[in-house]
DNA sequence: TTTTGTGAACTAGTTCACAGCT
DNA sequence: AGCTGTGAACTAGTTCACAAAA
């Protein structure tokens, strides 16, 4: 078995602080790659982001061997191999649950189709919005078709920006449209069945964790 | 000294994922105290986020004993001593730079409000918004003007909501203007002096973790 | 009896330090 | 000489398991 297979059937157990370290690094790439940079160590990346050198080393090592002594890793080489280990390689689909103010910011933020995501549907239960599109262009479904849109435009990722209330409900909804990915900013615990990555971004939970360090120092 | 004193001075040492844990039982607490529940045991609050109880009993005690023994915590009290902790017992203001899609639509965002927030200001560098407000009322102000407005306002936290280029100078003013504590929105790693916390999110990180989970497993 | 608070054991994650390749 | 890849050492975080309290 070669080296490549061993680690594959390693793969799922992956943490997942690597995998966001990796987004971290990819997007490093870009920057020195765009900047004309042939070849860096991991020295010089974990200078940029106060991190250190060994993890870098580790995390990469997961997937390969991809650098190479003495000289550290060839830039445009190791981009590569980072977009498609996190799945870049491909253009990935995503749908927005909820028009409201979040989910039409979402929808156009520049910094997805950046990196290779292409939101294609924002869905909405109000029938005053559905018909409309948000700015950027992007069409607003009724909720009721989510599975035929899903289907039709092969929508891989959803991402929840309903309140809190409709959130389970869309999530159930999601998963049974055949969704395997859910990027959720609602508060509070939802769950998923096995086999399908929920992931949360809670915004309060950021600002309440600023306001303990405040309390605490403010005295 | 006493026991909540012992404390005290070990408090700088809690980590980050137990005060966002914190966050989460409050919210959970606040819930329950709505439905009239008058005690609660850490294996029931563990039951709720598939969390372990010690953990919970662990998180908490930190902070102080206020448990009962046989009978669990009263969730009047327990929410008390967590908005206390949290630094929540206070009205934090909140002022946001960018008034792009993104920084109106976290102007406007209920859950914030909800937990005790107050978005008193927005800022923008384009003199087209300024004087403008958000839906909900929220005013625009020049970003000249963040030193005075977050003094008159006494503006504890700022949220970063700007194009990525511009986001270090952002940060730097703010902290010039004597913020303590920032919440960025923009990708890519930002610096502070020490004594200003600063916290990140990260949308793009986000979704790239789920396109890692679904490169794995589709194949 | 029930449930907390907590030391001890365990697990996960990070950093060190160096052999080995270029 | 310079830098990677990685076992070993270390640090942080979680879970177990039980004495002590109500």
């Amino acid at each position: 078995m070669s080296r490549v297979n061993k680690r594959k059937s390693a793969l799922d157990q992956i943490s997942e602080l690597t995998t966001n370290r990796l987004s971290v690094y990819l997007r490093c790439l870009q920057d020195l790659e765009a900047a004309g940079v042939q070849t860096v160590s991991s020295h010089a990346l974990a200078e940029r982001f106060r991190l250190n050198a060994a993890q870098i080393r580790k995390d990469l090592a997961y997937f390969g061997e991809f650098g190479v002594r003495g000289v550290g890793y060839y830039v445009r080489d190791l981009r590569r191999h980072l977009r498609q280990i996190l799945g870049l390689d491909r253009q990935l689909r995503v749908g927005i649950i909820g028009a409201g103010n979040l989910g039409l910011a979402l929808a156009d933020y520049p910094g997805f189709r950046q990196e290779g995501f292409e939101i294609v549907a924002l869905f909405d239960a109000d029938h005053a919005r559905v018909g409309q599109h948000s700015r950027g262009g992007v069409p607003i479904h009724p909720i009721a078709d989510l599975r035929r849109i899903t289907r039709r435009d092969r929508v891989a990722i959803a991402v929840i920006a309903v309140p809190v209330t409709a959130a389970q409900a869309v999530v159930d909804l999601a998963v049974s449209a055949g969704i395997r990915a859910i990027l959720n900013f609602t508060p509070g615990a939802l769950s998923a069945p096995a086999g399908v990555k929920l992931k949360s971004v809670d915004f309060t939970v950021s600002l309440e964790s600023l306001s303990f360090h405040l309390a605490q120092e403010g005295g």
